[in-house]
DNA sequence: TTTATAAATGAGAATGATACTCAATTATAA
DNA sequence: TTATAATTGAGTATCATTCTCATTTATAAA
């Protein structure tokens, strides 16, 4: 999907929510997509002050709040308390291992565990709604 | 294990740490394995103080971290910004559902995900150390 | 048992990520 | 262009957890 398109359609879901399409909420989508990076509320706060539109930090959470709840963007919580947020668009599932050591992020996909999972679900008459799967330890790099 | 082992256990451990053995350390271990629970550190906090040794809050956290540490309890981040503590021993190796609606935690293990996870780390070079899978969803009362 | 002392404790302050408040600003429909 | 409801931002609040440091205590040695 090109970023033209990403940028309409956020515009789009925008209005069917009856939310009004503003500067800060451009720049938030804009530094979301950018890359497929795990960024913090903080590293977007800080990029888009440096660059560009003046934001503040309470609207930067606000809008990342409103793209994750949209399916833009998906929210990480790694357990060290600072959610990530990574652009959901064009982004297959997958979930994600965590170097104790370096912080880096890899992702990974099986599709055999996400079938395990619907059937433990199913068997204990559990609806689910979302899993959250993460490998911690070291990477090949920090060995 | 019977309460009297274990609680042998954790005075050898602390002995071994060089850590004291005090009456605040000895009521966290047993509020701790009183039951299946997972408590929250506040939740164990009241317990003991209303019904036995003086204990404060910051007790309480440095005392769970011990018993996380020598393996009598396991941390649990629900992603709810609390952790919760269960105690470790006798206790398998299990991971968690948890209803979106109640809050009810359900305990699972499947042992072909567990062999699956060892695969796509070693597929990675990565080396596993710990591992965190929660389902989240509706539990079959809440439907 | 008493003593010496390093470790543990507790009360409250500090921290840090995130959410809230509300007056001022702004996007949008008419 | 105007009216107005939504949005923004600066700073404050929140909440779990950690830290500080003076006081207390467990423990090893005498």
């Amino acid at each position: 999907m090109t970023n033209n398109k990403l940028l309409s359609d956020f515009k789009d879901a925008l209005r069917k929510e009856g939310l009004k399409v503003t500067p800060q909420r451009i720049a938030v989508l804009e530094e979301i997509i950018k890359n497929k990076g795990h960024r913090e509320s903080e590293d977007v706060y800080m990029a888009i002050k440096t660059r560009k539109t003046h934001v503040s930090r309470a609207t930067v959470y606000r809008t990342l709040d409103i793209l994750v709840q949209n399916g833009f963007a998906r929210k990480l919580n790694l357990g060290d308390g600072r959610a990530r947020y990574e652009p959901k668009i064009d982004s297959p599932h997958h979930d994600h291992m965590i170097c104790n050591n370096c912080g880096k992020i890899i992702e990974f996909v099986n599709h055999e565990i996400e079938k395990i999972q619907e059937e433990i679900a199913k068997h204990h008459q559990f609806k689910l709604q979302q899993h959250i799967h993460q490998l911690f330890g070291i990477c090949k790099e920090c060995q």
